[in-house]
DNA sequence: GTATGATTCAAACGATCGTTTGAACAGGAT
DNA sequence: ATCCTGTTCAAACGATCGTTTGAATCATAC
Protein backbone atom coordinates (compact mmCIF):
# COMPACT_ATOMS: atom_id res chain seq x y z
CA UNK A 1 0.00 0.00 0.00
CA UNK A 2 2.49 2.43 -0.96
CA UNK A 3 1.17 4.37 -3.08
CA UNK A 4 -2.60 5.24 -3.89
CA UNK A 5 -3.84 4.08 -0.77
CA UNK A 6 -6.67 5.61 -1.13
CA UNK A 7 -7.19 4.34 -4.83
CA UNK A 8 -10.91 3.80 -5.37
CA UNK A 9 -12.21 6.75 -2.63
CA UNK A 10 -14.91 9.04 -3.72
CA UNK A 11 -14.31 12.02 -5.54
CA UNK A 12 -11.02 13.36 -7.30
CA UNK A 13 -11.22 16.54 -4.77
CA UNK A 14 -11.26 14.76 -1.64
CA UNK A 15 -8.87 12.54 -2.50
CA UNK A 16 -6.50 15.07 -3.18
CA UNK A 17 -7.32 16.85 0.17
CA UNK A 18 -7.34 13.41 2.30
CA UNK A 19 -3.61 13.00 1.00
CA UNK A 20 -2.44 16.45 1.24
CA UNK A 21 -3.75 16.50 5.03
CA UNK A 22 -1.93 13.36 5.96
CA UNK A 23 1.27 14.27 4.18
CA UNK A 24 1.25 17.76 5.34
CA UNK A 25 1.03 16.68 8.76
CA UNK A 26 3.88 13.96 8.41
CA UNK A 27 6.12 16.06 6.25
CA UNK A 28 4.87 19.96 6.74
CA UNK A 29 4.11 22.37 3.73
CA UNK A 30 6.94 22.79 2.40
CA UNK A 31 8.45 19.21 2.09
CA UNK A 32 5.38 17.94 0.85
CA UNK A 33 5.86 18.21 -2.93
CA UNK A 34 2.18 17.90 -4.96
CA UNK A 35 3.50 14.55 -7.09
CA UNK A 36 4.03 13.25 -3.56
CA UNK A 37 0.03 14.30 -3.01
CA UNK A 38 -0.93 13.13 -6.26
CA UNK A 39 0.86 9.79 -5.93
CA UNK A 40 -0.87 9.02 -2.55
CA UNK A 41 -3.99 10.27 -3.79
CA UNK A 42 -3.62 8.00 -6.72
CA UNK A 43 -4.60 11.34 -9.79
CA UNK A 44 -2.92 12.96 -12.29
CA UNK A 45 -0.31 15.56 -11.22
CA UNK A 46 -2.18 18.55 -13.28
CA UNK A 47 -5.32 17.52 -11.23
CA UNK A 48 -4.16 19.80 -8.22
CA UNK A 49 -3.70 22.77 -9.95
CA UNK A 50 -7.11 21.68 -12.06
CA UNK A 51 -9.34 21.78 -8.99
CA UNK A 52 -7.87 23.84 -6.61
CA UNK A 53 -5.46 26.48 -8.59
CA UNK A 54 -2.70 26.26 -6.82
CA UNK A 55 -0.77 24.49 -4.14
CA UNK A 56 -1.31 27.45 -1.90
CA UNK A 57 -4.84 27.32 -2.73
CA UNK A 58 -4.86 23.53 -1.27
CA UNK A 59 -3.69 24.22 1.75
CA UNK A 60 -6.22 26.66 2.67
CA UNK A 61 -8.59 24.47 1.42
CA UNK A 62 -7.35 21.37 3.93
CA UNK A 63 -7.89 23.75 6.61
CA UNK A 64 -11.00 25.46 5.60
CA UNK A 65 -12.67 21.77 5.01
CA UNK A 66 -12.42 21.01 8.98
CA UNK A 67 -12.13 24.36 10.69
CA UNK A 68 -15.07 25.73 9.91
CA UNK A 69 -16.95 22.35 11.25
CA UNK A 70 -14.67 22.48 14.40
CA UNK A 71 -15.32 25.85 14.90
CA UNK A 72 -19.26 25.46 14.63
CA UNK A 73 -19.20 22.74 17.03
CA UNK A 74 -17.18 24.74 19.48
CA UNK A 75 -19.68 27.55 19.54
CA UNK A 76 -22.68 24.57 19.95
CA UNK A 77 -21.28 23.60 22.63
CA UNK A 78 -20.74 26.62 24.17
CA UNK A 79 -24.07 27.99 23.78
CA UNK A 80 -25.25 25.06 24.72
CA UNK A 81 -24.02 25.74 28.20
CA UNK A 82 -25.17 29.22 27.70
CA UNK A 83 -28.70 28.31 27.01
CA UNK A 84 -28.55 25.86 30.41
CA UNK A 85 -27.29 28.77 32.51
CA UNK A 86 -29.77 31.39 32.05
CA UNK A 87 -27.74 34.07 31.97
CA UNK A 88 -26.05 33.18 34.45
CA UNK A 89 -22.29 33.27 34.02
CA UNK A 90 -20.81 29.65 33.39
CA UNK A 91 -18.26 27.86 35.39
CA UNK A 92 -14.63 28.36 33.90
CA UNK A 93 -14.51 24.26 33.71
CA UNK A 94 -17.87 24.18 31.33
CA UNK A 95 -15.86 26.61 29.09
CA UNK A 96 -12.83 24.89 29.03
CA UNK A 97 -14.77 21.50 28.48
CA UNK A 98 -16.89 23.34 25.60
CA UNK A 99 -13.77 24.28 24.04
CA UNK A 100 -11.12 21.25 24.30
CA UNK A 101 -13.59 18.89 24.17
CA UNK A 102 -14.87 19.45 21.13
CA UNK A 103 -11.20 19.49 19.98
CA UNK A 104 -10.05 16.69 21.52
CA UNK A 105 -13.15 15.04 20.32
CA UNK A 106 -12.25 15.24 16.28
CA UNK A 107 -8.13 14.75 17.80
CA UNK A 108 -10.27 11.00 18.82
CA UNK A 109 -11.42 10.43 15.35
CA UNK A 110 -9.19 8.06 13.71
CA UNK A 111 -11.67 6.80 11.23
CA UNK A 112 -12.53 10.14 9.25
CA UNK A 113 -9.09 11.56 9.41
CA UNK A 114 -10.22 14.28 12.57
CA UNK A 115 -6.99 12.83 14.43
CA UNK A 116 -4.27 13.74 11.47
CA UNK A 117 -6.09 16.84 11.35
CA UNK A 118 -5.60 17.96 14.83
CA UNK A 119 -2.48 17.36 14.71
CA UNK A 120 -1.59 19.14 11.49
CA UNK A 121 -3.52 22.65 13.44
CA UNK A 122 -1.46 22.13 16.63
CA UNK A 123 1.60 22.57 14.10
CA UNK A 124 0.19 25.50 12.81
CA UNK A 125 -0.60 27.73 15.28
CA UNK A 126 3.55 28.19 15.91
CA UNK A 127 4.33 28.12 12.05
CA UNK A 128 5.07 31.45 11.22
CA UNK A 129 3.85 30.93 7.62
CA UNK A 130 1.76 34.83 6.90
CA UNK A 131 -0.53 33.28 4.30
CA UNK A 132 -1.47 30.82 6.81
CA UNK A 133 -1.64 32.66 10.05
CA UNK A 134 -3.43 34.86 8.31
CA UNK A 135 -5.99 32.35 7.60
CA UNK A 136 -5.87 31.29 10.42
CA UNK A 137 -6.81 34.38 12.36
CA UNK A 138 -9.86 34.94 10.53
CA UNK A 139 -11.49 31.50 11.18
CA UNK A 140 -11.04 32.07 14.50
CA UNK A 141 -11.65 35.41 15.33
CA UNK A 142 -15.99 34.59 16.31
CA UNK A 143 -15.17 31.42 18.24
CA UNK A 144 -12.33 32.87 20.01
CA UNK A 145 -13.52 36.29 20.70
CA UNK A 146 -17.00 34.22 22.58
CA UNK A 147 -14.97 31.86 24.06
CA UNK A 148 -12.78 34.95 25.87
CA UNK A 149 -15.95 36.57 26.93
CA UNK A 150 -17.32 33.76 28.41
CA UNK A 151 -14.22 33.72 30.66
CA UNK A 152 -13.95 37.20 31.61
CA UNK A 153 -17.63 37.08 32.34
CA UNK A 154 -16.95 33.83 34.57
CA UNK A 155 -13.67 35.42 36.13
CA UNK A 156 -14.23 38.80 36.95
CA UNK A 157 -11.53 39.14 39.45
CA UNK A 158 -8.96 37.77 36.94
CA UNK A 159 -7.19 40.50 34.71
CA UNK A 160 -7.95 40.02 30.93
CA UNK A 161 -4.19 39.68 30.46
CA UNK A 162 -3.56 36.94 32.30
CA UNK A 163 -7.13 34.95 31.15
CA UNK A 164 -5.83 35.31 27.53
CA UNK A 165 -1.99 33.80 28.40
CA UNK A 166 -3.76 31.16 30.08
CA UNK A 167 -5.76 30.37 27.25
CA UNK A 168 -2.84 30.43 25.16
CA UNK A 169 -0.97 27.93 27.45
CA UNK A 170 -3.80 25.98 27.44
CA UNK A 171 -3.99 25.67 23.71
CA UNK A 172 -0.36 24.50 23.49
CA UNK A 173 -1.17 21.53 26.38
CA UNK A 174 -3.40 20.53 23.92
CA UNK A 175 -1.36 20.74 21.02
CA UNK A 176 1.17 18.56 22.23
CA UNK A 177 -1.55 16.26 23.96
CA UNK A 178 -2.49 15.40 20.39
CA UNK A 179 0.81 15.30 18.81
CA UNK A 180 1.51 13.87 21.94
CA UNK A 181 2.37 10.24 21.61
CA UNK A 182 5.46 10.45 19.24
CA UNK A 183 6.78 12.97 21.14
CA UNK A 184 6.55 11.14 24.94
CA UNK A 185 7.92 7.74 23.06
CA UNK A 186 11.04 9.99 22.28
CA UNK A 187 12.16 10.45 25.78
CA UNK A 188 10.14 7.63 27.68
CA UNK A 189 10.67 5.04 26.01
CA UNK A 190 8.75 2.38 28.14
CA UNK A 191 5.52 4.53 27.67
CA UNK A 192 2.01 2.99 26.86
CA UNK A 193 -0.34 5.04 24.91
CA UNK A 194 -2.52 2.28 25.57
CA UNK A 195 -5.67 4.08 26.09
CA UNK A 196 -6.77 7.22 24.20
CA UNK A 197 -9.69 7.60 26.04
CA UNK A 198 -7.76 8.24 28.69
CA UNK A 199 -6.54 11.45 27.33
CA UNK A 200 -9.60 13.49 27.92
CA UNK A 201 -10.19 13.64 31.75
CA UNK A 202 -5.73 13.74 31.76
CA UNK A 203 -5.96 16.84 29.86
CA UNK A 204 -8.87 18.33 31.46
CA UNK A 205 -7.61 18.12 34.98
CA UNK A 206 -4.14 19.88 34.03
CA UNK A 207 -5.77 22.97 32.14
CA UNK A 208 -8.24 23.68 34.74
CA UNK A 209 -5.46 23.71 37.28
CA UNK A 210 -3.49 25.40 35.67
CA UNK A 211 -6.80 28.09 34.73
CA UNK A 212 -7.52 28.28 38.25
CA UNK A 213 -4.14 28.21 40.06
CA UNK A 214 -3.00 31.27 42.34
CA UNK A 215 -2.18 34.44 40.20
CA UNK A 216 1.50 35.34 40.26
CA UNK A 217 2.77 37.93 42.24
CA UNK A 218 0.69 40.48 43.68
CA UNK A 219 -0.74 41.20 40.37
CA UNK A 220 -4.23 39.55 42.41
CA UNK A 221 -5.72 42.99 42.35
CA UNK A 222 -9.33 42.95 42.34
CA UNK A 223 -11.43 45.21 40.84
CA UNK A 224 -11.09 47.54 44.13
CA UNK A 225 -7.69 48.19 43.69
CA UNK A 226 -5.75 49.92 46.62
CA UNK A 227 -4.32 52.28 44.62
CA UNK A 228 -5.91 53.51 41.72
CA UNK A 229 -3.64 55.56 39.84
CA UNK A 230 -0.26 54.22 40.17
CA UNK B 1 19.92 45.66 5.52
CA UNK B 2 18.03 43.16 3.42
CA UNK B 3 20.97 40.98 3.03
CA UNK B 4 24.51 39.76 4.57
CA UNK B 5 23.34 41.74 7.92
CA UNK B 6 26.07 40.37 10.08
CA UNK B 7 28.60 41.09 7.22
CA UNK B 8 31.71 41.92 9.63
CA UNK B 9 30.42 39.04 12.27
CA UNK B 10 33.09 36.99 13.50
CA UNK B 11 34.41 33.86 11.84
CA UNK B 12 32.12 32.01 8.88
CA UNK B 13 31.13 29.12 10.47
CA UNK B 14 29.21 31.20 13.47
CA UNK B 15 28.10 33.47 10.71
CA UNK B 16 26.16 30.76 9.37
CA UNK B 17 25.14 28.94 12.54
CA UNK B 18 22.89 32.35 12.93
CA UNK B 19 21.73 32.94 9.89
CA UNK B 20 20.11 29.61 9.52
CA UNK B 21 18.99 29.20 13.17
CA UNK B 22 17.16 32.86 12.27
CA UNK B 23 16.38 31.35 9.16
CA UNK B 24 14.75 28.13 10.41
CA UNK B 25 12.76 29.95 13.25
CA UNK B 26 11.03 31.98 10.42
CA UNK B 27 10.53 29.89 7.87
CA UNK B 28 11.15 25.98 8.89
CA UNK B 29 13.65 23.84 7.69
CA UNK B 30 12.49 22.54 4.05
CA UNK B 31 11.55 26.21 3.16
CA UNK B 32 14.95 27.78 3.89
CA UNK B 33 17.67 27.42 1.53
CA UNK B 34 21.27 27.02 1.33
CA UNK B 35 21.26 30.07 -0.56
CA UNK B 36 19.12 32.64 1.94
CA UNK B 37 21.31 30.74 4.58
CA UNK B 38 24.99 31.87 2.92
CA UNK B 39 23.21 35.08 1.34
CA UNK B 40 22.07 36.09 4.66
CA UNK B 41 25.39 35.39 6.51
CA UNK B 42 27.22 37.17 3.69
CA UNK B 43 29.34 34.37 3.14
CA UNK B 44 29.85 32.03 -0.02
CA UNK B 45 27.31 29.35 -1.13
CA UNK B 46 29.54 26.58 -0.94
CA UNK B 47 30.48 27.51 2.51
CA UNK B 48 27.76 25.48 4.10
CA UNK B 49 29.15 22.10 2.99
CA UNK B 50 32.83 23.12 3.35
CA UNK B 51 32.46 23.78 6.99
CA UNK B 52 29.24 21.07 8.14
CA UNK B 53 29.22 18.80 5.35
CA UNK B 54 25.48 19.23 4.35
CA UNK B 55 22.55 20.97 5.19
CA UNK B 56 21.35 18.08 7.57
CA UNK B 57 24.20 18.41 8.98
CA UNK B 58 24.50 22.24 9.67
CA UNK B 59 20.54 21.39 10.99
CA UNK B 60 22.16 19.46 13.26
CA UNK B 61 24.77 21.38 14.71
CA UNK B 62 22.56 24.37 15.06
CA UNK B 63 20.79 22.34 17.53
CA UNK B 64 23.68 20.79 19.12
CA UNK B 65 25.22 24.48 19.93
CA UNK B 66 22.72 25.81 21.93
CA UNK B 67 20.96 22.57 23.32
CA UNK B 68 24.45 20.89 24.56
CA UNK B 69 24.23 24.23 26.52
CA UNK B 70 20.67 24.59 27.61
CA UNK B 71 20.64 21.15 29.25
CA UNK B 72 23.58 21.31 31.17
CA UNK B 73 22.41 24.52 32.77
CA UNK B 74 18.76 22.68 33.52
CA UNK B 75 21.15 19.36 35.16
CA UNK B 76 22.88 22.59 37.47
CA UNK B 77 19.79 24.17 38.35
CA UNK B 78 18.71 20.42 39.55
CA UNK B 79 21.61 19.53 41.16
CA UNK B 80 21.84 22.91 43.16
CA UNK B 81 18.59 22.28 44.38
CA UNK B 82 19.29 18.52 45.44
CA UNK B 83 22.18 19.76 47.03
CA UNK B 84 20.20 22.15 49.26
CA UNK B 85 17.35 19.42 49.65
CA UNK B 86 20.51 17.16 51.31
CA UNK B 87 18.79 14.10 50.24
CA UNK B 88 15.12 14.94 51.24
CA UNK B 89 12.55 14.84 47.83
CA UNK B 90 12.18 18.30 46.35
CA UNK B 91 9.20 20.53 46.17
CA UNK B 92 7.38 19.58 42.90
CA UNK B 93 7.94 23.63 42.28
CA UNK B 94 11.28 23.56 42.59
CA UNK B 95 12.10 20.78 40.03
CA UNK B 96 9.62 22.65 37.72
CA UNK B 97 11.47 26.12 38.38
CA UNK B 98 14.88 24.52 37.40
CA UNK B 99 13.53 22.80 34.08
CA UNK B 100 11.70 25.66 32.81
CA UNK B 101 13.15 28.55 34.80
CA UNK B 102 16.54 27.64 32.93
CA UNK B 103 14.30 27.42 29.54
CA UNK B 104 12.47 30.88 29.93
CA UNK B 105 16.08 32.45 30.59
CA UNK B 106 17.43 31.40 27.48
CA UNK B 107 14.31 32.41 25.44
CA UNK B 108 14.35 35.82 26.80
CA UNK B 109 17.96 36.34 25.92
CA UNK B 110 17.36 38.44 22.51
CA UNK B 111 20.57 39.53 22.57
CA UNK B 112 22.88 36.78 21.49
CA UNK B 113 20.08 34.43 19.52
CA UNK B 114 18.78 32.47 21.85
CA UNK B 115 15.08 33.88 22.08
CA UNK B 116 15.37 32.72 18.50
CA UNK B 117 16.30 29.56 19.22
CA UNK B 118 13.99 28.57 21.68
CA UNK B 119 10.97 29.43 19.17
CA UNK B 120 12.65 26.61 16.66
CA UNK B 121 12.78 24.27 20.15
CA UNK B 122 9.67 24.73 20.29
CA UNK B 123 8.39 24.06 17.14
CA UNK B 124 10.67 21.18 16.64
CA UNK B 125 9.37 19.01 19.14
CA UNK B 126 6.03 18.60 17.15
CA UNK B 127 7.61 18.32 13.73
CA UNK B 128 7.43 14.60 13.08
CA UNK B 129 11.38 14.99 10.86
CA UNK B 130 12.47 11.74 11.93
CA UNK B 131 16.13 12.70 12.06
CA UNK B 132 15.66 15.58 13.81
CA UNK B 133 13.77 13.71 16.66
CA UNK B 134 16.27 10.95 16.38
CA UNK B 135 18.62 13.61 17.13
CA UNK B 136 16.37 15.51 19.67
CA UNK B 137 15.61 12.15 21.46
CA UNK B 138 19.13 11.51 21.99
CA UNK B 139 19.88 15.06 23.42
CA UNK B 140 16.91 15.22 25.60
CA UNK B 141 17.77 11.68 27.17
CA UNK B 142 19.02 12.22 30.67
CA UNK B 143 17.82 15.39 31.75
CA UNK B 144 14.71 13.89 30.99
CA UNK B 145 15.39 10.41 32.96
CA UNK B 146 16.78 13.01 35.97
CA UNK B 147 13.80 15.10 36.04
CA UNK B 148 11.66 12.62 35.99
CA UNK B 149 13.19 10.87 38.90
CA UNK B 150 13.40 13.94 40.83
CA UNK B 151 9.33 14.30 40.27
CA UNK B 152 8.27 10.74 40.69
CA UNK B 153 10.26 10.98 43.98
CA UNK B 154 8.35 14.87 44.64
CA UNK B 155 5.17 12.95 43.59
CA UNK B 156 5.14 9.19 45.31
CA UNK B 157 1.20 8.98 45.27
CA UNK B 158 0.77 10.19 41.49
CA UNK B 159 1.22 7.17 38.65
CA UNK B 160 4.41 7.55 36.67
CA UNK B 161 2.37 7.75 33.82
CA UNK B 162 0.45 10.43 34.68
CA UNK B 163 3.37 12.71 35.88
CA UNK B 164 5.16 11.73 32.55
CA UNK B 165 2.08 13.59 31.13
CA UNK B 166 1.83 16.29 32.69
CA UNK B 167 5.66 17.60 31.75
CA UNK B 168 4.32 16.81 28.61
CA UNK B 169 1.43 18.55 28.75
CA UNK B 170 3.66 21.28 30.65
CA UNK B 171 6.27 21.36 27.28
CA UNK B 172 3.62 22.20 25.55
CA UNK B 173 2.46 24.90 27.78
CA UNK B 174 6.08 26.19 27.49
CA UNK B 175 6.41 25.81 23.55
CA UNK B 176 3.19 28.30 23.02
CA UNK B 177 4.33 30.61 25.66
CA UNK B 178 8.11 31.37 23.77
CA UNK B 179 6.16 31.12 20.53
CA UNK B 180 3.71 33.49 22.37
CA UNK B 181 3.10 36.70 21.25
CA UNK B 182 2.48 35.98 17.40
CA UNK B 183 0.06 33.48 18.36
CA UNK B 184 -1.82 36.00 20.41
CA UNK B 185 -2.06 38.51 18.34
CA UNK B 186 -3.47 36.57 15.68
CA UNK B 187 -6.63 36.35 17.66
CA UNK B 188 -6.66 38.83 20.46
CA UNK B 189 -5.43 41.90 18.11
CA UNK B 190 -5.71 44.62 21.17
CA UNK B 191 -2.85 42.42 23.37
CA UNK B 192 0.25 44.27 24.77
CA UNK B 193 3.38 41.89 25.18
CA UNK B 194 5.10 45.03 27.09
CA UNK B 195 6.61 43.14 29.79
CA UNK B 196 8.40 39.93 28.89
CA UNK B 197 9.73 39.51 32.49
CA UNK B 198 6.16 39.16 33.47
CA UNK B 199 6.31 35.90 30.96
CA UNK B 200 7.82 33.80 33.96
CA UNK B 201 5.49 34.33 37.18
CA UNK B 202 2.65 33.40 34.41
CA UNK B 203 3.80 30.48 33.16
CA UNK B 204 5.04 29.13 36.27
CA UNK B 205 1.69 29.72 38.37
CA UNK B 206 -0.19 28.13 35.46
CA UNK B 207 2.55 24.98 35.00
CA UNK B 208 2.13 24.48 38.71
CA UNK B 209 -1.23 24.51 38.91
CA UNK B 210 -1.54 22.08 36.15
CA UNK B 211 0.76 19.96 37.76
CA UNK B 212 -1.01 19.33 40.87
CA UNK B 213 -4.18 19.54 39.80
CA UNK B 214 -6.98 16.56 41.25
CA UNK B 215 -6.17 13.42 39.23
CA UNK B 216 -8.85 12.42 36.60
CA UNK B 217 -11.44 10.14 37.51
CA UNK B 218 -10.61 7.71 40.34
CA UNK B 219 -7.15 7.10 39.18
CA UNK B 220 -6.31 8.50 42.78
CA UNK B 221 -5.37 4.81 44.08
CA UNK B 222 -2.29 5.58 46.56
CA UNK B 223 -0.05 3.35 47.01
CA UNK B 224 -1.91 1.60 49.48
CA UNK B 225 -4.56 0.23 46.77
CA UNK B 226 -8.31 -0.73 47.98
CA UNK B 227 -7.67 -3.87 45.22
CA UNK B 228 -4.43 -5.05 44.50
CA UNK B 229 -5.30 -6.93 41.66
CA UNK B 230 -7.72 -5.47 39.21
C1' DG C 1 -24.74 10.14 -33.83
C1' DT C 2 -22.97 14.63 -32.68
C1' DA C 3 -21.98 18.60 -30.21
C1' DT C 4 -20.61 20.53 -25.62
C1' DG C 5 -18.56 21.09 -21.35
C1' DA C 6 -15.96 18.97 -17.60
C1' DT C 7 -12.21 16.16 -16.37
C1' DT C 8 -7.96 13.41 -16.95
C1' DC C 9 -3.66 12.56 -18.97
C1' DA C 10 1.46 12.55 -20.55
C1' DA C 11 4.78 15.74 -21.38
C1' DA C 12 7.17 19.65 -20.94
C1' DC C 13 8.21 24.53 -18.98
C1' DG C 14 11.50 27.58 -16.38
C1' DA C 15 12.99 28.12 -11.69
C1' DT C 16 15.21 26.63 -7.76
C1' DC C 17 16.98 23.07 -4.93
C1' DG C 18 21.48 20.82 -2.42
C1' DT C 19 25.83 19.61 -3.79
C1' DT C 20 30.31 19.35 -6.30
C1' DT C 21 34.20 21.05 -8.77
C1' DG C 22 38.61 23.18 -9.66
C1' DA C 23 40.80 27.29 -9.64
C1' DA C 24 42.14 31.44 -6.76
C1' DC C 25 43.71 33.27 -2.49
C1' DA C 26 45.45 33.40 2.28
C1' DG C 27 49.21 32.96 5.70
C1' DG C 28 52.88 30.43 8.18
C1' DA C 29 56.82 27.13 8.14
C1' DT C 30 60.82 25.50 5.77
C1' DA D 1 60.93 31.98 -2.88
C1' DT D 2 58.51 27.59 -2.23
C1' DC D 3 55.50 24.52 -0.45
C1' DC D 4 51.55 23.32 2.22
C1' DT D 5 47.16 23.62 4.48
C1' DG D 6 42.97 25.87 5.12
C1' DT D 7 39.55 28.72 3.15
C1' DT D 8 36.88 31.32 -0.32
C1' DC D 9 35.05 31.84 -4.75
C1' DA D 10 32.34 31.58 -9.39
C1' DA D 11 30.36 28.25 -12.02
C1' DA D 12 28.16 24.35 -13.03
C1' DC D 13 25.92 19.60 -11.96
C1' DG D 14 21.66 16.67 -12.02
C1' DA D 15 17.38 16.44 -9.52
C1' DT D 16 13.15 18.13 -8.19
C1' DC D 17 10.05 21.83 -7.57
C1' DG D 18 5.08 24.11 -8.88
C1' DT D 19 2.80 25.09 -12.89
C1' DT D 20 1.17 25.03 -17.79
C1' DT D 21 -0.15 23.05 -22.11
C1' DG D 22 -2.85 20.68 -25.61
C1' DA D 23 -4.61 16.56 -26.78
C1' DA D 24 -7.42 12.51 -25.12
C1' DT D 25 -11.35 10.88 -22.61
C1' DC D 26 -15.69 11.02 -20.33
C1' DA D 27 -20.49 12.36 -19.48
C1' DT D 28 -24.60 14.50 -20.71
C1' DA D 29 -28.03 16.91 -23.81
C1' DC D 30 -29.73 17.43 -28.29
Amino acid sequence: MSEATAKQGPDTRARILNAAESLFMTHGFEATSMRMITGQAGVNLAAVNYHFGSKDALIQEVFKRRLTELNRDRLSALEAEEALANGAPLKPSKIVAAFFGVSLKMAADTEHGGATFMRLLGRTYTEPNEFVRQFLAEEYAEVVQRFMSALYRALPDVPREEILWRFHFMMGAMSYAIAGTDALKLFAGDFDDKDPTRLMPRLMSFLLGGLRAPLPEEVVESRTSRRDAA
